[in-house]
DNA sequence: CTGTCGGCAACCCGCCGACAA
DNA sequence: TTGTCGGCGGGTTGCCGACAG
C-alpha cells in the first residue's frame, strides 16, 4: 500500500531522501512528452498521437508501505506551447533551463552501502564505513574506550529506527548493532539491497533502501498495473488528452518500465539527430538482475513497432542489434535512450578494478585541477534539491547559479563524431579527440566511472588513492573526489553525486551541467553524424544464415522480443499483476506462477511457485 | 497475488475448501440480479438500470497467495429470460430450483476452531477439539503411551503443511506441536482467527483460515479496487452490459461489499413483500470488528437512495431505524438484506452460554427426533457440494435427491405473521406460531444459533450437552447434534453444517431445504403483512429532538452513512487501495493511513500508522 | 579499512505435565 | 474437556575481538 508523503513537513524532509532512493523526477513546470504507446503498451487502440507535449503540473510523491518502493504520480497537462516550440525547430537552450530551475539550498550528505552478507546475517549488525560514519553520524567520543550513541533514523514514511552505533574492535571500525537486524528483518532486506543514510540541514538522520533485483521486477509489474488500472482508465485518460486536460499517471523513475515520459529536450533532441542505421550506440539498463552494464550496439535500420495503430511513432522506432547477444531486452529502441558510443579498446574489458583504472585513464592532467575527479553525471531531469549547487570551485567550468545554466569556458567544444563501425573497437583520430572533450570538461570520467560502477553487484567503492595535491584526508573532505555510484535506476543516471573515495557521497548541484553537456553533444551530433541511412538495409546488415539473423537467433533477439511483449503487456494488463506484488520477497514465485497465465511457464509447476517456503514447511517435521 | 485454482484436480479438490473458507458461491447457470449501484458505488453516472438479471455464466475461485483472502471472479450474462419471468410476476419455484442442481456426492467432515491465545502464543502449539481429532485425523494408537503421528494437510494453494499430532498431557489430549508455529507464523494467525480442518473422501486433509477481522476490512479494499479497476474499467462493464454481452466481476462471499449480486429469487421474493413503514425486520452482517449480531430495526420508510442517477432502483431503498442505535451501519437497507424480525424476550440477551441458552429454548419435543438439533442454515445461494444430502434420515422434511427440491411433508405451513411494533419484544400469538414453525420445521435453533455464535469473538464450541436419547458419545457420530458455527461469512451465512457438541461438522446436503424455506417464507409473508406505508412518514417516526433523529446522532447513523461511503467508494477508487493489501497484516494502518486521502482521519496521525512495529523497534535499543 | 569467523552469552521457541475452569 | 502456566532444554540471535584480504 502507499502512504502519500502529504505532510508538508515530511514532504519538504522527505525530497532529498525520496529522490535519493528513486532518482530524479521530472520538475514540476516542466516540459515532457508522454508516450501512451510505451504506457498503455499493447493494451488498445487508442485514437492519439503517439507522442503528447505536456507540462508537469504537478508530483506527488509516494512511497509503498511495505516494500518502501518508491514512485510518483505525475499530472501531465498537454501543452500545445510546447508542441509549438516542437513543430517550429529544435530545441533551444530555454527549454532546457525550464527543466532546470531549482531553490534549495543546502546541501545534505549521504551514503549509500550495499550489504554485504555480514550485514544481512543473523550473526552480527551492521559494519558501517569509515567516512560515512565520520560524516554522516553525530561524532563519538572517541577517548572513550569503547565509544557508543544512539541513533534514529527516519525513513520514507517518517517511521524512526534506532540503532546503537559502536566503534570498537581492533582495528576500531563504525557498527550497528541493536537495532539493525530487527531493521533488516522489517526491511526484508538481503545481501544485495542497498541502504542509504541522509544527514539533512538540521542534522537529522534519514534512512533510505534501495532494492536490488527481484523487487524491481516486481514493481515494474506494480507500476504498470497501477498505471493503467489508475481509476478511469484507459477511456478517461484517452479523453483527458483529447480535451487537452490534465492526467495523472504513476511514475518510477527506477523503472526501465517509465520511459514512457521523456524529457522534452531529450526527445526533441534525439530527433535531431536522425540515427542512422549503422550508427553505432551504447544504452544504460538494468537487466533482470538487477545488474546494469553498458552495452553497445549497432543501429540497423528503423521502422515503426506499431505501424498500424501507432503509425510514425519514434517509439522504439530504431531497430538495433546489440554486439551481446545475451541481452535480453528487444532489438529496438528509442532513439533518446541510446547514446553514441565510443567504440576504444577498453570498452570491451568494462571491469577492470576502478582505481587500476581510474589511475591509467585519468592522470592529473591539470595540476590546479583539484577538485573531483569524477564529475556530474549526465541527468535526464533537471530536478530538484540534491543536484544543485555542482562543481563550486572547479576549475574547468563555470557555474552560473543564477540561471542554473553552465556558461563553457569551453568556447569551443571539441570535434566529437561518431562514425558507425561494425568492428568492436575502431578508434578514430576524432573519437579521440571526443575523449579528450570529456575528459577536458571534467564530464568524462563520472561519466565513464559511473557506468562501470552501476552494474557491479557488489562493488562499491573504488580502492582510495591518494590525491596528489591534497593529500590524503583532505581531497575527500571538498566536494568529493570520486563518483561512487550503486544500484542506480534504469536507463540514464539520474544523480549527480560526488563522492568521496568511501562510499561517502556529498549531493550537490550538477543537473544544469548535465543539460548542457546534452546540449552541446547534440550541437556535435548534428555536425558529425554521418547519414548512413540510405546505405542500410535490415537485411543487409545480417549475414545470411549466420546466427546474427533474428530468424537464427532464437535465444537472443527473437526471443527477447517475445519476452519483451510478455513480460510488459502480461504484467500490465491483469489483475493479477498488481497482487503479485504484495510482499516484496514473494514477488519472485509469484510473478513466476502468473506468468504462466500468458503461456510462459517460468517456473516447473505451480507448487514450486513458494517452494522455499513450503520446502522449509514441510520439513519441519521430521 | 492471487493464485487461480485452475488445475483441475485442486479444483475439484479445493471446491470444498475453498467454500470452506468463503461461503457459498451464485452456482454456475443460476440466476442472479446484478446491481451495477452497489457495485461500482458512486463512482460515476451510468446509463445503466438499476438492477440487470443475469445468468452465471462462469465461476472462477481464487486465493489471495499471501492472505489466503478468498474470492471468486464471476462472469454474467445479462439474460432477458430471467428478466421476463421478473417481469411475468413473482417468483416461481422453478427458478429457486434451478439455483440448486448439483451433483456432488460424498459428505466432507471438517471442524473449524477459532485459535485462542495459547494456540497463537510462541510458547505451545494448537490445542485440537477432542471430537475434531477424532472425527477428522486419523486414529492414533492409544495403547501406545504417547501416540503420535504426522499430519499432511494441504491448503487452498495447494500447499502441504506437516504437523506432528500428538495425544498426551494429563488428563490427556490432542495436540498439534512441531510444525503449529510455522504455519501461524507463516499465515500470520493471530488469535481469534480461525482454522478449518476438512477431511474429503480420500481421507485427505485440507486445511483452510478465516481470518477474524481487520483483514476483512483490508480485503473489502482490495475487492472493490479490483472489481473496479479489473482490465477496461467501468466503461467496458457498462458497454458489455448494454449489449447484453457476459462479463467478470469479482465476489467474496464474506464481504458485504458483494451484495451487490443477489440470487433472483431472493430479489424476486423480496419485492413480493413490499416491506412497509413500521415493518419490524432482523439483519445478520458483520461489523468491522468482525462481530456479528443479531440486529433487528423498523423500517420507518422507504425512497430512492439515489434518486438522480438510479431512480427507481431497490438498492438500499429501505429507510430503517436500529433497534441498537451504536451499529456502525447506514441507516438503509435493501429489501433482500432483511427478514422479518422475531421480537421475543431474548433477543435482546443474545450472549446467554450457549448449552444453557439451548437448554432453554429447544427442550426435545419430540423423542422421534433424534437428528440435528440445529437444522440447515437458510443459504442465499443453492450452490455446491457440500450443501447436498442434507436432512437425509430426518423426520421433518424428505429430500429427493433427483432434482434437489424438498417436498415438503409440511403441507400445511404453520402461520407466520411479522406484526409491526415499536417495543423491543413485543411478543404476538401469531408470533410465537412463528417461533414454533420454525422449532417444528428443525430450522429454527439452527438459526438461531447461528446468529448467536457468529458474532462472539472467541466462542466457539457452546458447552457439551449430552443427547438425552441418545446418550454422550453417539449423539455426535449421527448427523450432527449442534450446529456450530464462527466466524461465519457476512449477511447471510451460506453453510449448512450440521455439528456434533464439539466444533466437530458434518457439512451436509440443505441448500435446497434452504431456499425452500425461503420461499415458504416469502408465501407467508406476502399473506400475512400489514401495509402500514401510509402511516408513517419518515420525520414522524423519529421523537423530535431525540437521538434517533439522523441530525442528532453524530456518533451512529449519520457518521456511519458518511463513513460507509466514504470506505467503499474511496478506497476503491484509487491505487492506494490495491496496494493496500500487500500483506494481511499491514492492513489496518495502511488503510488507516489512506482514508486520510479522503478526509477523513482513521488514525490519531500518520506515525501511528504501524505504530507497533515502529514502537517495538524503536524500543529495540534502550 | 572492513568482511567474515569462532567464541560465548542471553534470549526465546517450543515440548512437557500440572492445574483449574 | 481444554486454556494457560511454570519448568526446562536446545536452538538462535547477537555482541565481542581475531584475523585476513
Amino acid at each position: 500500500m502507499m502512504i502519500d508523503l502529504n505532510s508538508a513537513v515530511d514532504v519538504e524532509e522527505g525530497m532529498e531522501l525520496w529522490e535519493a532512493c528513486a532518482g530524479a523526477l521530472p520538475k514540476r513546470g516542466s516540459s515532457v512528452v508522454y508516450f501512451p504507446q510505451g504506457h498503455l503498451q499493447h493494451l488498445s487502440a487508442l485514437d492519439l498521437p503517439p507522442h503528447i507535449f505536456c507540462r508537469v503540473v504537478d508530483v506527488k510523491l509516494h512511497a509503498d508501505h511495505t516494500s518502501d518502493e518508491v514512485f510518483a504520480q505525475l499530472t501531465l497537462l498537454p501543452d500545445t506551447q510546447i508542441e509549438l516550440k516542437w513543430s517550429q525547430g529544435p530545441v533551444g537552450t530555454q527549454i532546457e533551463q525550464d527543466d532546470c530551475i531549482d531553490d534549495k539550498t543546502f546541501t545534505p550528505q549521504m551514503f549509500c552501502k550495499t550489504l554485504t552478507a555480514s550485514d544481512t546475517s543473523t550473526h552480527g549488525g551492521f559494519s558501517v564505513p569509515r567516512r560515512a560514519a565520520e560524516d554522516c553520524f553525530p561524532p563519538l567520543d572517541y577517548k572513550q574506550q569503547r565509544p557508543s550513541q544512539e541513533l534514529v533514523a527516519k525513513d520514507l514514511h517518517g517511521i524512526q529506527w534506532k540503532f546503537k552505533h559502536i566503534y570498537r574492535g581492533q582495528p576500531r571500525r563504525h557498527l550497528l548493532t541493536t537495532g539493525w537486524s530487527s531493521f533488516v528483518n522489517k526491511k526484508k532486506l538481503v545481501s544485495g539491497d542497498a541502504v542509504l543514510f541522509l544527514k539533512n540541514g538540521e542534522g537529522e538522520l534519514r534512512l533510505g533502501i534501495r532494492r536490488a533485483s527481484q523487487v524491481r521486477s516486481g514493481s515494474t509489474a506494480l507500476g504498470s498495473a497501477i498505471q493503467q488500472l489508475n481509476y478511469g482508465g484507459v477511456a478517461s485518460l484517452v479523453k483527458s488528452i483529447s480535451s487537452k486536460s490534465a492526467f495523472t499517471i504513476c511514475y518510477n523513475p527506477r523503472l526501465i518500465s517509465s520511459e514512457f515520459i521523456v524529457p522534452f529536450y531529450k526527445f526533441s533532441k534525439s530527433l535531431t539527430l536522425t540515427f542512422s542505421a549503422g550508427t553505432r550506440f551504447k544504452i544504460r539498463f538494468e537487466t533482470d538482475e538487477a545488474v546494469e552494464r553498458r552495452h553497445c550496439g549497432l543501429v540497423i535500420g528503423m521502422s515503426d513497432l506499431d505501424p498500424i495503430r501507432w503509425p510514425g511513432s519514434k517509439w522504439r522506432s530504431l531497430l538495433v542489434r546489440w554486439d551481446d547477444l545475451d541481452i535480453t531486452r528487444g532489438n529496438r529502441v528509442s532513439p533518446w535512450e541510446i547514446e553514441p558510443c565510443s567504440p576504444v579498446t577498453r570498452s570491451s574489458n568494462l571491469v577492470l578494478p576502478a582505481s587500476k583504472r581510474t589511475r591509467t585513464i585519468f592522470p592529473p592532467e591539470n595540476a590546479d585541477y583539484s577538485g573531483p575527479r569524477d564529475g556530474p553525471v549526465v541527468s535526464d531531469f533537471g530536478e530538484s534539491a540534491i543536484f544543485q549547487k555542482v562543481l563550486q570551485g572547479q576549475e574547468m567550468l563555470s557555474f552560473d547559479s543564477s540561471n542554473g545554466s553552465v556558461h563553457g569556458q569551453i568556447h569551443q567544444p571539441p570535434e566529437v563524431s561518431f562514425v558507425p563501425g561494425f568492428g568492436d573497437s575502431r578508434i578514430s583520430t576524432i573519437e579521440s579527440n571526443h575523449g579528450d572533450f570529456f575528459r577536458r570538461t571534467g564530464l568524462y570520467s563520472s561519466y565513464e566511472s559511473c557506468k562501470v560502477l552501476q552494474g557491479q553487484e557488489t562493488i562499491v567503492c573504488p580502492s582510495y588513492r591518494k590525491d596528489p595535491v591534497l593529500g590524503d584526508k583532505s581531497s575527500s573532505r571538498r566536494n568529493g573526489s570520486y563518483n561512487i555510484l550503486q544500484g542506480i535506476p534504469a536507463q540514464v543516471h539520474p544523480y549527480a553525486l560526488v563522492s568521496s573515495p568511501s562510499s561517502m557521497m556529498t549531493i550537490q548541484q550538477t543537473s544544469s551541467v548535465a543539460s548542457d553537456f546534452c546540449s552541446l553533444l547534440g550541437a556535435e551530433r548534428e555536425h558529425m553524424v554521418t547519414d548512413m541511412r540510405a546505405s542500410f538495409g535490415v537485411s543487409d546488415i545480417y549475414p545470411r544464415n549466420s546466427q546474427a539473423h533474428p530468424k537464427y537467433m532464437p535465444n537472443s533477439l527473437g526471443q527477447d522480443m517475445m519476452k519483451d511483449n510478455q513480460n510488459e503487456i502480461g504484467l500490465a494488463q491483469l489483475p493479477y499483476a498488481i497482487q503479485s506484488c504484495k510482499d516484496s520477497r514473494d514477488l519472485v514465485p509469484t510473478c513466476k506462477s502468473s506468468c504462466r497465465l500468458f503461456g510462459f511457464s517460468l517456473s516447473e509447476g505451480r507448487h514450486t511457485s513458494n517452494n522455499e517456503e513450503t520446502q522449509s514447511q514441510i520439513h519441519a517435521f521430521m
